[in-house]
DNA sequence: GTCTAATCTCTCC
DNA sequence: GTCCGACTCATTCGG
DNA sequence: CCGAATGAGTCGGACGGAGAGATTAGAC
């Protein structure tokens, strides 16, 4: 372990990605030729996983910001409040943890933890269920580590590695270190879902083994969001979609099982068992691998948007009330493989005619087909023109024409109730784990709103020592008064100098008052972009604007924004449906003031609404 | 002792 | 999921 | 012809809301 620690020290240390790749190379090749464990197979496996900041390869260890916290008060000695302005003033509690460690009498001599130590207190983690247990294992471990150690260990445990090398560089690493080429590591990357498992083939040259099979997730293609089309772009190349508001996920079938695998390549299939029985029995006999989105829908097969779905997340055994007031389909859209057959290197074209025949076959409202049209028909299928131009081969189209009419294209797929659309290019095969330029996801641009800053958070990470995170608000006019009304919250969009100027103006007024001060500024005025607006448990008013960004700030300018509650309340009602507005209001409570986020480290509300608690 | 509320962690978007 | 900035690598530009 | 400037592409790391499930703390 003392070893990945100085590795990942200097791999930290490191500006360019090159030396990055170096520093962990050298680590990898050295662990994996003569550890000092008997097994340096299961060594390499472990480190290549710390690396790319995973515990372990599958189950969660159940281990976050509270228990960590108490594990480096009980390791140090120091009481919560140093722990926690040294974390602060750090931006990171293992950075901490690390410092207030070298003070540690006799820490820095301790022989320390090797690497299967590790994997053996994370693999007791995960299975420990009470955290008196786990705080026993974490204790443990860290009671023989050297305060390096002890800083990676919650780096990788806190889930902030901050190194600055994640895959990416990882795998360049593991090619360096046992001289395989690059592209067979990546492509059986996309295959291995473990990366220790992927360095050890590496080592013993046997890359070539990884192989796609059904039953075994691959990592799922991705696509790049664009703005508007590139000039490029041919439009009889390429194919459009709707892209669905829902959660993207692999439905295999093999040896009369399905399996239901989600994007984090977990196995979900319990959680939509109607998917799952679909599969099996309408599929019995066949073995094949989609790629889709599981939709919630409603009556008349209406998509339903996320919020829906996401009561059915998570869910290990819903019930049947559960499953009927939620129904979920799968929307097939890619065929990854079938009846052992696999289709990656197929272009996309076939593998959609060849996925058109499967769910044809399969013919249950559980899994269906996501209809796609060729470019140049989606683009104006009104026009009678145009169907004619179909039939001459590659028609031309100008580019500012194209990105018109897609316009047109996106707005019918929105009322249609998806989210947008996705434009895939006929001939490309399946480039798993690749987020490409062969799917190409189309967004518009934002609406915008003014609001107004009430509150801000110390930042952490890079963010240390400054403001980040403000809350905003519009205002409401109640009789003579006029009262602000918090919407929601934004965190970037900023560029430095804007922060600094913010953290200046805001420092000088609001530090050092936080604990209830009710103070805003109401002048400081924000443009925010929001792409729509979500009913939300932690604002008083009930929504939240999803997604939002600043866009700009002004200062000084508040007359003007009497009307933003009602564009507000018009947003949402267009948004979420007006029926649902007291339902939102009446289940909202606001939490008050928690003092420290989920993530905990140094993150306080300095300044709130006099409304809240 | 039992029921409920709060807290914590994880993981979807 | 969004967004931004840093880094790499390839291409173009200018002396 | 070669080095500097530029641009595209990739990657990592800042973060959000929300719900579920498990455990623990608190109320009666």
């Amino acid at each position: 372990m003392i070893r990945l620690s100085r590795a990942l020290e200097r791999t930290k240390s490191s500006r360019g990605r090159l030396d990055k790749e170096r520093a962990l190379a050298d680590a990898f090749a050295l662990i994996g030729r003569d550890s000092l464990d008997e097994d340096s197979a299961g060594s390499l496996r472990v480190a290549v996983r710390l690396a790319t900041g995973a515990v372990t390869a599958s189950a969660p260890i159940g281990v976050g910001f509270s228990l960590m916290q108490e594990v480096i008060i009980a390791e140090t000695g120091w009481d919560s409040e140093v722990v926690r302005a040294c974390s602060r003033t750090c931006g990171d509690m293992a950075e901490a943890f690390g410092l207030l460690m070298q003070r540690v009498r006799g820490a820095d001599r301790r022989s320390g933890v090797s690497l299967s130590d590790v994997a053996r207190t994370f693999e007791l983690l995960a299975q420990a269920s009470s955290r008196a247990h786990k705080r026993r294992h974490l204790d443990e471990l860290f009671h023989r580590a050297t305060p390096l150690e002890a800083k990676y260990l919650a780096k990788v445990i806190l889930g902030s590695l901050r190194t600055g090398a994640l895959e990416g560089v990882v795998e360049n690493a593991i090619a360096r270190a046992f001289a395989q080429p690059l592209e067979e590591v990546r492509r059986a990357a996309t295959l291995v879902t473990d990366p220790g498992e992927l360095a050890v083939l590496a080592r013993d040259g046997r890359l070539a083994e990884a192989s796609m099979s059904i039953g075994a997730p691959v990592a799922f293609m991705l696509a790049t969001p664009i703005e508007t089309v590139a000039t490029t772009l041919s439009p009889a190349q390429w194919t459009v979609e709707d892209k669905y508001d829902g959660v993207r996920a692999q439905l295999h079938l093999h040896d009369g099982e399905a399996i239901v695998f989600a994007r984090g390549l977990e196995r979900v299939t319990e959680t939509f068992p109607e998917v799952a029985r679909a599969a099996a029995e309408r599929g019995r006999g066949r073995t094949f691998a989609i790629d889709g989105e599981l939709l919630a829908v409603g009556e008349g097969d209406k998509p339903r948007p996320f919020m829906a779905l996401q009561q059915r997340l998570g869910r290990k055994a819903p019930t049947a009330a559960t499953l009927a007031a939620t129904p979920v389909a799968f929307i097939a859209y890619d065929l990854l493989a079938i009846d052992g057959k696999i289709l990656l290197e197929f272009p996309l074209a076939d593998r959609r005619a060849l996925l058109a025949e499967l769910t044809d076959a399969l013919d249950c409202p559980e899994i269906r087909l996501s209809p796609s049209t060729p470019l140049l028909d989606a683009l104006d299928p009104l026009d009678p023109l145009e169907t004619d131009a179909l039939s001459e081969p590659t028609p031309e189209l100008d580019v500012a024409e194209v990105a018109r009419r897609l316009d047109g294209a996106f707005a019918a797929a929105r009322g249609r109730g998806h989210e947008g659309l996705v434009l895939k290019r006929n001939d490309a095969p399946y480039e798993a784990g690749r987020r490409g330029q062969s799917w190409l996801k189309v967004k518009r641009a934002f609406a915008t709103l003014d609001v107004v800053i009430t509150a801000a958070e110390e930042g952490h990470g890079r963010r240390a020592g400054v403001l980040s995170d403000y809350t905003f608000a519009v205002w409401r006019d109640e009789g003579d008064a006029r009262a602000l009304v918090n919407v929601g919250k934004a965190y970037s969009g900023l560029t430095d100098v804007e922060i600094d100027d913010m953290t200046r103006r805001l420092t000088a007024l609001t530090l050092g008052r936080y604990g209830g001060a009710r103070l805003v500024r109401p002048e400081i005025v924000l443009e925010v972009a929001f792409d729509g607006l979500q009913r939300s448990k932690r604002h008083k008013s009930g929504f939240a604007l999803r997604f939002p960004r600043i866009v700009r700030i002004r200062t000084d300018k508040t007359a003007e924004q009497a009307d933003d509650v009602a564009t507000v309340e018009k947003l949402f009602a267009s948004q979420v449906g007006a029926g649902h507005r007291e339902e939102g209001e009446a289940k909202t409570r606001g939490r008050g003031r928690r003092g420290m986020t989920e993530k905990g480290e140094t993150t306080r509300q300095l300044g709130l609404f006099g409304e809240e608690k």
